[in-house]
RNA sequence: GCGCCCAUAGCUCAGUUGGAUAGAGCAUCGGAUUUCUAAUCCGACGGUCGCAGGUUCGAGUCCUGCUGGGCGUGCCA
């Protein structure tokens, strides 16, 4: 609530005399009841500060405080203070901030020099398809990039593909050993798939198999202009245009598709940089640094005692290469909790090498993706190796049957089903994705994914789509902008408190989503917006009402169908006018 | 064993540096459509916020212990 919280705190700040303590004591918040105020200040901390009761204090603020046209009044209520805003002011600043592009609304430009956000994200592993377990990194980074550019940040977006080390040698050896040439050409992700799994199943009968997999590692490494290089390069571009099909379908670009194989050449420099910080120790033959003193107790293993390279090699030495390249001020990690022990020796062993850098490493970790166990009708983690693995373009052709039936069934009329079917179908899956907490494991259960009813992608598009519809019918051009604002007279929008608030509260949400990595917070704001909006159209009918109300309501929805079209652009939903 | 994460309505989840009467959706039940898209709206039902202490004027939120679930734990990523 960008616009209202700073009013407010200036005209409290003016009013109080408070100097740099009080000021950041000063807390603003929406009233959790909004009968008492369109925001409140909670009086504890600045009357504590004050030596005074919070009532006291409260009592005082809104005696002194003087109303103005923006500000209709402040009331006390106990210790807390209640200002309501004239609600023309409101929508003013609402609908004409919308429609005239202004900031926080509309993106702002990226000021020159400023430092960058580097967003390591999706980062599948090649010759594996891309399924379920890749989709969370993939759209949060996404969302978080987007967020982070409308915010006016300079975002580099990198796909740290998985194309070198063990997981790819292993791949390797299944196909010198059991590939099929004609197979491979004719499917390659299908039969590498088949492969992967084939590898899992003998490598419990036979572990020497993960020796020579280690073999193949190590004559990929040598950098020799062999067999295994020759494979690599062949798996890894099968591998990368397969994955621009989910890629295209979930809208998400890169600009940097840098795997770990980028730093083949680049590991031996950061290994040096850290011998020369004197912090590697060889231990049991390998190469180490110890993090004891910083509380964690594994080690962190640079190099292995057979001289091959490890993840934590390549994430170092991206580390130091992103720095140099992006002068960055933020690395986020879009990487699953489960990993969370990595990033912390990555940044012990930055710490322990006394680099600035280690503070820009920020793991930015989420929940894991959960099947139900038919049987014991518990939540489990998908075993990938078992064959349950869902394949992205499964679920996602699924989502997208499922809107074309209802299509069918509920706008049979529609011109373009098909293309509509798709944008509400991926749309859905990656809202689903995009709902709650990072943190929190996704319960992967096709008939709530399934079900478009309530907080869901297709509730708040129906809305955009409501709007729309309304727009079309008064043959007003939905993307006439600031044009729309002329001569309307804002007082008639009170009736549309609610929908006005929500609105405010952009700005304010998508700092915060940014600030905390979390895109759940401007998802959460979209499905509050389209009830509101739902739930307004309701009772105020546009295209009956007199000249001077239809021309504030059309403002209104205009406005009020950009912002959801924005907020949904930042997490990657598309938003057709009609469904 | 040790470390970390999670625990709020039958289910899935919100709850903004601790603040006013803990909120949604799904499911169930009841209602709303000659009116801008019913993928909607309105209402009802539903809570010892895992348990026990503690800090505080005030705890779902912070601290300690415990219980349950998950993840991780030197040569995988």
């Amino acid at each position: 609530m960008t616009d209202l919280r700073a009013q407010v705190r200036e005209r409290v700040v003016a009013a109080l005399e408070l100097d740099a303590a009080e000021q950041q004591a000063l807390l603003l918040q929406p009233p959790k009841n909004r009968e008492h105020g369109d925001i409140a200040l909670g009086c504890f901390a600045l009357a504590k500060l004050r030596g005074v009761a919070p009532p006291q204090l409260a009592a005082e603020l809104a005696a002194r405080f003087v109303a103005d046209d923006t500000i209709e009044s402040a009331s006390a209520a106990g210790p807390f203070v209640n200002f309501r805003f004239h609600r023309a002011a409101l929508a003013r600043m609402a609908v004409a901030g919308v429609l005239r592009s202004e900031s926080p609304f509309a993106p702002t430009p990226p000021a020159a020099g400023s430092p960058a956000i580097v967003i390591d994200f999706s980062s599948p592993n090649i010759a594996k398809p891309f399924h379920m377990g890749h989709l969370r990194s993939t759209v949060i980074g996404a969302a978080l990039g987007r967020i982070h550019r409308h915010l006016g940040n300079r975002v580099e977006g990198v796909n740290h593909l998985g194309d070198w080390g063990m997981p790819f040698a292993k791949m390797m050896t299944a196909w010198m050993r059991f590939g099929d040439e004609a197979e491979l050409h004719r499917s390659p992700m299908r039969h590498m798939f088949d492969l992967y799994r084939r590898y899992g199943d003998e490598a419990k009968a036979h572990p020497e198999l993960d020796d020579e997999a280690a073999a193949h590692f190590r004559a990929l490494e040598s950098g020799a202009d062999n067999e295994e290089r020759r494979m690599w390069q062949f798996l890894r571009d099968e591998s990368l245009k397969a994955f621009q099909g989910p890629y295209d379908r979930l809208g998400v670009t890169f600009d940097h598709f840098t795997g770990e194989s980028f730093y083949e050449d680049r590991m031996e420099a950061a290994m040096q940089r850290v011998a020369a910080a004197g912090v590697l120790e060889v231990d049991d033959g390998a190469e180490v640094v110890k993090l004891d003193a910083l509380g964690i107790k594994v080690p962190c293993i640079l190099r292995k005692s057979d001289g091959a390279t490890l993840y934590h090699t390549r994430d170092l030495a991206a580390a130091f290469y992103r720095e140099a390249t992006f002068r960055p001020s933020r690395i986020l990690y879009i990487v699953g909790a489960e990993q969370k022990l990595h990033f912390e020796q990555l940044r012990g062993v930055l710490k322990r090498m006394g680099e600035p850098l280690a503070d820009k490493i920020e793991h930015v970790p989420f929940g894991l993706i959960l099947a139900r166990n038919e049987e014991t009708g518990k939540w489990e983690k998908f075993a990938s190796r078992g064959g349950n693995a869902i394949f992205l373009d499964e679920v996602l052709d699924e989502a997208v049957a499922n809107v074309r039936r209802i299509i069918a069934e509920k706008n049979p009329d529609l011109d373009d089903p098909d293309e509509v079917a798709e944008q509400v179908g991926v749309s859905a899956i990656v809202f689903n994705d995009l709902k709650n907490s990072r943190i929190k494991d996704v319960k992967f259960d096709w008939e709530q994914m399934l079900n478009f009813d309530g907080e869901t992608g297709p509730y708040v598009q129906y809305a955009v789509a409501r709007l729309a519809g309304i727009l079309r019918k008064l043959d007003v051009d939905p993307d006439a902008g600031a044009a729309l604002c002329d001569g309307v007279d804002y007082a008639l929008l009170a009736d549309a408190e609610q929908v006005l608030l929500t609105m405010l509260e952009f700005g304010d949400t998508v700092q915060r989503a940014a600030e905390q990595s979390e895109p759940s917070l401007v998802t959460a704001l979209t499905i509050r917006l389209a009830g509101d909006i739902h739930a307004y159209l309701r009772d105020h009918h546009v295209l009956r009402a007199e000249p001077d109300v239809q021309r504030a309501r059309t403002a209104l929805v205009a406005a009020a169908r950009q912002l959801l079209r924005t907020a949904l652009g930042l997490i990657g939903v598309a938003a057709p006018d009609r469904m």
